[in-house]
DNA sequence: TCATTAATCGATA
DNA sequence: TATCGATTAATGA
């Protein structure tokens, strides 16, 4: 279903792919023509990185199609899994932040489609275009929230309740309705699952079994679906 | 209760 | 076939 012939570039931008996204949705038909005029489009394989934590800020970005993970170093120097973009949002935008590097290292999880301005355009954008600021903090700060919840999680809650929210919190945030359950829409494995919620490979592993048999979840390599959502939010809260 | 090590099996490219 | 992901058991913190 992702498969794209490959070519040097992509077509001409139709004003409806920004629409009915929330940064853009206020906005007259000539503001959108405007805005993408300005925009260059790319297309990342897998695995590809967008930027890099701590690098220059030169642009920000929209990704149209695929997945994102924004992955963070600690203080161990391991990587770690801050959190999952689906398409339709912003993302990059240190502006936003008062920063003009990257907070986090940006790495596509699927193949994607990521549109691109420079930087300088921000502040255009942000007083000409009445609703891009404010949706756009609506994001960051809900965003923000989310990663503070982790970090509560991670002090006060059991590896078990942990690895629950982790799984309801992608379920939410990038689950597709498919016959008998949600199924997380990209490839996670269970190493990725663990890095999200400070466990080990084996012990998400050894959860994950459980729970299929019970019949809470389903998973194949990389994919994983749940049946029971219900059943899984009784043992996020333990 | 959970992490670590190691062995093994199966899927994928 | 070589590599990668998933599973399980054993052991120890």
């Amino acid at each position: 279903m992702n498969q794209e012939a490959p070519r040097k570039t992509l077509p001409r931008l139709d004003e409806s792919l920004l629409t009915h996204l929330p940064p853009f949705s206020q906005l007259e038909r000539h503001q959108i023509r405007t805005i993408l005029d300005q925009a260059s489009s790319r297309r990342y394989a897998a695995g590809a990185h967008i930027f890099d934590e701590a690098d220059p800020a030169d642009r920000f970005f929209m990704l149209l199609d695929g997945y994102v993970r924004v992955m963070r170093v600690t203080s161990t120097g391991e990587q770690v899994t801050a959190l999952h973009i689906p398409s339709g949002q912003l993302l990059g935008i240190a502006k936003a932040l008062g920063r003009d590097t990257y907070p986090a290292t940006a790495v596509t999880a699927t193949e994607s489609i990521v549109l691109s301005w420079p930087t300088r355009l921000w502040d255009t954008f942000v007083t000409e275009y009445s609703g891009f600021a404010t949706e756009t903090y609506k994001t960051v700060g809900h965003r923000v929230g989310e990663m503070n919840n982790r970090v509560v999680e991670m002090a006060t809650q059991q590896v078990e309740q942990r690895v629950a929210n982790a799984l309801l919190r992608l379920v939410n945030q990038t689950g597709r309705k498919v016959d008998g359950g949600i199924e997380i829409d990209f490839p996670i494995t269970r190493q990725d699952l663990s890095e999200l919620t400070a466990t080990t490979l084996h012990t998400a592993s050894r959860l994950l079994s459980g729970w299929e048999k019970l019949g809470v979840v389903e998973s194949k390599r990389k994919r994983i679906k749940v049946c029971d959502p219900h059943a899984l939010v009784l043992l996020s809260q333990g």
